[in-house]
DNA sequence: CAACGGACCTGCCTGC
DNA sequence: TGCAGGCAGGTCCGTT
C-alpha cells in the first residue's frame, strides 16, 4: 500500500501521539509478519520512551534509549493510535500500549510488514544500509540517476522503483513521475541523458511532495493515523486511469505490465 | 554485478 | 451462488 507519502503522513500523524510516551507492554497478536517479530522485543520495549519518530525510506524508526524499532507496512499495512481498549479488528496484529491509556495499533492484513528491533544505529541495519537517497535529500538529483544509470539496461521505471537506487519511489509515483517528465517508462534507465534525468528527479520530488501535503492516496483503504483517507488520488494523471484520456494531449493512456506491475502512459507524451 | 522471476499473504473483483 | 483466476500501494532472495 503504502509508498513514501502515504509512510510520511502516517510518521507525521503518531509522531504528536507516542512522542515522548512510555510503552507500558508491547501486545503482539500474531507475530508472523515478513519476518517474525522478535519473541524477546515486548520484555525488551517495555517501559521504554518513545524519543523519536523517524522515517528512512518507507521504514518508519521509534528510536528509544534502548535501541530502535523498525516498522515497515509493507502493502497493506497502516498505524493508527485509539483508546487501548479498543477491541481489535482481524488483523489487528501489534499493539504498542502506550502510558496515557492509548495505544499505536498495527494492522497489516497482507503481513508484508515487519517490526524489527536494533540496539545499533538502525541506519547500518542490512535493511536500511545500502537504501538509496532520499528523493528531498542531498544525494539525490538529476546528476546523480544519469551517472548511476549508465550501462543499465533495465526500464526506467524498474530503475527508479528500486529502493537502492532512491527511496520511497513505488508504482504510483512512479507512474506519475515518468508521465510528468515526459518519459517512456520501459525506456532503457542507461538510454537517457542528464537533461531528461534532471526533469525526472524534479517530478519525482515535486510528486512526492504534493502528495505528502494532500494527505498520500487512497485507492482502497490507505488511512491515516486517524482514520482519513488521503486526498492525491484526485491528482493522479495516469495511475489506475488506462483507456481514459491523456490530461496533456487527450490520447487514451495505454496499459502494459512491466516488472510484473500496472505501468499505465501515454504513448504521444512519454517517449 | 545486473536482470529477472518467484515468493510471501489476504481480500476483493470479475467472469464463467 | 460458488468458485477459479487475476489483481493489489513492496521488496527480498535465488537463479541465470
Amino acid at each position: 500500500m503504502p509508498e513514501l507519502p502515504e509512510v510520511e503522513t502516517t510518521r507525521r500523524g503518531i509522531e504528536p501521539h507516542v512522542l515522548g510516551r512510555r510503552v507500558e507492554r508491547l501486545l503482539v497478536r500474531d507475530g508472523r509478519l515478513r519476518w517474525p517479530v522478535p519473541p524477546e522485543l515486548p520484555a525488551t520495549l517495555a517501559g521504554q520512551t518513545i524519543d523519536a519518530v523517524e522515517r528512512r525510506g518507507k521504514y518508519l524508526l521509534m528510536r528509544t534509549a534502548a535501541g530502535t524499532v523498525i516498522v515497515h507496512l509493507g502493502m497493506s499495512g497502516s498505524l493508527r493510535v485509539l483508546p487501548a481498549e479498543t477491541p481489535p479488528a482481524r488483523h489487528d496484529h501489534v499493539d504498542w500500549v502506550l502510558d496515557d491509556g492509548r495505544c499505536l495499533r498495527l494492522r497489516d492484513p497482507r503481513r508484508f510488514g515487519c517490526v524489527l528491533w536494533t540496539e545499533d544505529d538502525p541506519m547500518r541495519h542490512p535493511l536500511l544500509a545500502d537504501l538509496g537517497p532520499e528523493p528531498h535529500g542531498e544525494g539525490f538529483s538529476g546528476g546523480y540517476l544519469f551517472e548511476l544509470s549508465r550501462g543499465r539496461t533495465v526500464g526506467v521505471k524498474g530503475f527508479i522503483m528500486n529502493s537502492h537506487v532512491v527511496v520511497g519511489v513505488g508504482n504510483i509515483y512512479a507512474n506519475e513521475s515518468l508521465f510528468r517528465a515526459g518519459i517512456h517508462p520501459a525506456r532503457a534507465a542507461g538510454r537517457i541523458g542528464r537533461e531528461r534525468y534532471d526533469e525526472l528527479a524534479g517530478a519525482i520530488r515535486d510528486i512526492l511532495a504534493a502528495a505528502i501535503l494532500q494527505g498520500g492516496t487512497t485507492l482502497r483503504d490507505f488511512t491515516d493515523s486517524e482514520g482519513k483517507p488521503g486526498y492525491f488520488r484526485h491528482e493522479l494523471q495516469v495511475y489506475g486511469r488506462a483507456g481514459e484520456p491523456c490530461t496533456v494531449c487527450g490520447a487514451p493512456l495505454r496499459l502494459s505490465r512491466q516488472d510484473q506491475r500496472a505501468t499505465v502512459y501515454c504513448p504521444n507524451c512519454q517517449h
